[in-house]
DNA sequence: AATCGGGCGTACA
DNA sequence: CTGTACGCCCGAT
């Protein structure tokens, strides 16, 4: 039924994509989360760093993916910020804004 | 609450 | 191939 895109990348990419592509709708994960879901830890950075670099922002739910503090973080796709805070929203999920 | 450094992977020169 | 710069970060001071 669905088809999936061709996501290319390196390993770490693959893993952080798959990790995000199953979070249920309405939750959200902590890029800490992913770095350990996928066997890193210690890189959450660098996950954040797969989510700005996913080449398909619509199957990678990048936007359920928040900081540990409870911040949005970032969104290097459309909109910015705003798309995603706007998406969190829309899934009814609370966001903690602050500074 | 604000600031600093640490630690990880990718892109580029 | 080596070195440098950058990012949707995290934890501690």
């Amino acid at each position: 039924m669905s088809e999936h895109p061709p996501l290319k990348g390196t390993t770490f990419q693959i893993k952080v994509w798959n990790a995000m592509k199953k979070i249920p709708r309405g939750e959200v994960r902590t890029y800490r989360e992913i770095a350990v879901q996928i066997g890193h830890p210690k890189s959450a950075r660098a996950v954040a760093n797969a989510c700005g670099k996913n080449p398909y922002p619509p199957i990678i739910p990048c936007h359920r993916v928040i900081r540990s503090d409870g911040g949005l973080g970032g969104y290097s796709g459309e909109g910015g910020i705003e798309t995603k805070r706007r998406l969190l929203a829309e899934e009814g999920v609370e966001i903690s804004a602050r500074s």
